[in-house]
DNA sequence: CGCATTTGACCGGCGC
DNA sequence: GCGCCGGTCAAATGCG
């Protein structure tokens, strides 16, 4: 299947997960759009049918001479609106079921290894293409039908599972995921599977937070960290280290489970947040983004529009997360210290990235 | 001296 | 039952 005209994400996106559900139009849509059945009038939310506006006397306000003019002219303009929203309709629908092919390709390929041990947080490890909370989802994969199977209950509710990409600058052995929490190192393992070392953290900011961390360098790219965090905080980050993961972690990639953050202590290089997980619109752009640099994008423009609807959306976020309306009324009074204004610098350049 | 990190040993689950 | 492997523990070590 092609791609739509209008969209050419080439290569795709290594890893998504969409929150994509099918449009619908309302079933007449498509046919308003052909012939036009209505006047495109609308008083409030009701349509007027044509034969009922036939006569123009009925409505008085028509009479005035411009205004048949304007309303033939709002009406072809219905009709070519209309007209284009079944289009993207069905462009959205098409690049949707190719994500999910391609999405079920790659489920296929994975949900077969020849040995498979364990299955815990484990298993949220390189190979997988859908990071997330291995509860919370409603789509079952069948690593979370065999975590359900093989883990017990309380497990299952306690183990809240979340990656995290950070692209580090250099390819020391360094574990250093800045994501505003203390970890204490309690061990480290060369696993089978990457010659790297994983290093295992766990929360020293509050004794009893049961959060824990993994961090490997990605198989794939040494410059990339897998973070894998288990476990949900029970206690707020301190502010300086927050400060310094807005900072520190200005290349994380969005792979982390969550949702665009709704909550106002967190953003996108936030791990873990503390409340029920929420569903996630998951980008892991490692490959086509900064590491991508092999791209070459055949057409511009339609790379531009990709770009453009990509900014859009950021855009939409931003203006509905309060933390980056606080922080930039903070950054823009210059009302406060100055530490709090070059929090809430860093803060804004943090939820720009 | 106190704290964090390192590292080898140990434990438990899983496949054969 | 045995071996493999990931995860954890805890003594040793390093560092400020």
């Amino acid at each position: 299947m092609e791609f739509p005209s209008w969209i050419a994400p080439n290569p795709p996106p290594r890893s998504l997960d969409l929150n994509l559900e099918p449009l619908h139009l309302p079933r007449d849509a498509s046919k308003a759009a052909r012939e036009s059945d209505f006047m495109g009038l609308r008083v409030g939310s009701t349509a007027i049918p044509k034969e009922e506006v036939r006569d123009t006397k009925e409505l008085p306000f028509l009479q005035a001479g411009g205004l048949a003019e304007e309303l033939s002219r709002a009406n072809s303009e219905n009709k070519k609106l209309n007209e284009m929203l079944v289009v993207v309709c069905e462009n959205y629908n098409a690049l949707r079921s190719h994500v999910m092919e391609i999405l079920s390709r790659n489920g296929e390929r994975e949900s077969s290894p020849s040995r498979k041990r364990k299955l815990g947080w484990a298993d949220v490890g390189e190979g997988n293409l859908v990071a997330g909370t291995n509860n919370g989802s409603s789509e079952s994969s069948s690593s979370d039908h065999d975590v359900r199977r093989n883990k017990p209950r309380e497990e299952i509710i306690k183990g809240k599972i979340t990656r995290l990409c950070v692209r580090s600058e250099s390819s020391d052995a360094g574990f250093g995921v800045k994501d505003g929490y203390q970890w204490r190192k309690y061990g480290q393992k060369i696993t089978r599977d990457n010659p790297c070392p994983r290093a295992y953290f766990k929360c020293s900011f509050a004794p009893t937070c049961p959060v824990k961390k993994k961090v490997q360098r990605s198989i794939e790219d040494p410059l990339v960290l897998v973070a894998t965090y288990e476990g949900e905080h029970n206690h707020p980050k301190s502010p300086h280290s927050e400060a310094a993961a807005s900072a520190s972690n200005s290349r994380v990639s969005a792979s982390s489970a969550q949702a665009p953050s709704k909550s106002p202590s967190q953003n996108s290089s936030a791990p873990p947040p503390l409340g029920p997980p929420t569903r996630a619109i998951t980008l892991d752009l490692m490959k086509s983004g900064s590491a991508g640099s092999n791209n070459k994008a055949p057409k511009v423009d339609e790379s531009q529009k990709l770009h453009q609807f990509l900014v859009e959306q950021m855009a939409s976020f931003l203006t509905k997360d309060p933390s980056f309306t606080a922080a930039l009324a903070t950054a823009i009074s210059g009302k406060g210290t100055s530490a709090d204004r070059e929090m809430s610098k860093r803060d804004l350049f943090s939820l720009a990235i």
